[in-house]
DNA sequence: CTCTTGATCTTCT
DNA sequence: GAAGATCAAGAGC
């Protein structure tokens, strides 16, 4: 049993070497492939962020995806090319950042829904005025207050600032179960996890 | 610890 | 008018 490796800041506060930037040609597959594979990828945004633990896939024949009733104004960006953020208002209060998959026009995108924080943890305790970094950004609203992502970032490139998302230095141990928080197609598998992290929005079952 | 509820934007009925 | 890819606070056990 290796617990999984936390990066800390070095003693002149940088970090751990990352590895490069996925560009669009990561995205432009899957997302049942590149779902599993961000987990363990670095996000940054402005400086903030951490490690991918969590996320969701969602395929346009999905009854989940906000993209199989077609084309509106708020879904509009999960129409366009991979490898860009999709960001929408949830429940009227929050924001959630998804990275737009698949060739363009599939529609397809993966829900960022929870990160280690590594980087920036002062700006990020702030914008979510807590101290806990367990409670940082363990679930899609709360990461997206974080890292002060909004619906002014909705359409940007994920391979250019302020966004940038590191390829994960090693192949982590991933654990798949049912989505969170959805009524529709509730029973398909396709939500992804760091295996024996601390920072999930929800324990995995079993 | 679990359960319930309010907040309040976008889309669909 | 209702539901939804959520979260935090409060009540109860």
């Amino acid at each position: 049993m290796t617990k999984p490796r936390v990066p800390k800041p070095s003693s002149d506060g940088t970090h751990p070497a990352l590895g490069p930037l996925l560009t669009r040609r990561f995205f432009a597959r899957s997302v049942h492939e590149v779902a599993p594979e961000l987990i363990g990828a670095t996000l940054l945004f402005g400086g903030t962020g951490g490690i991918i633990v969590e996320v969701e896939a969602y395929h346009h024949t999905d009854p989940a995806a906000h993209s199989f009733g077609g084309q509106t104004p708020r879904n509009a960006v999960m129409f366009g090319p991979p490898g860009f953020a999709y960001v929408y208002r949830s429940y009227g209060i929050h924001w959630c950042v998804n990275v737009v998959c698949e060739p363009e026009d599939s529609a397809s995108a993966v829900l960022i829904r929870a990160l280690e924080p590594t980087h920036g943890l002062a700006a990020m305790r702030k914008r979510r005025g807590l101290d806990e970094p367990r409670s940082l950004c363990s679930g899609p609203g709360k990461l997206a207050q974080a890292l002060g992502i909004t619906i002014a970032h909705n359409g940007l490139p994920l391979d250019a600032a302020p966004f940038a998302i590191h390829r994960r230095p090693r192949t982590p141990e991933v654990v798949t179960g049912p989505r969170i928080g959805i009524t529709k197609a509730a029973d398909y598998p396709w939500r992804y996890g760091l295996k024996g992290s601390r920072f999930l929005s929800k324990p995995f079952p079993g």
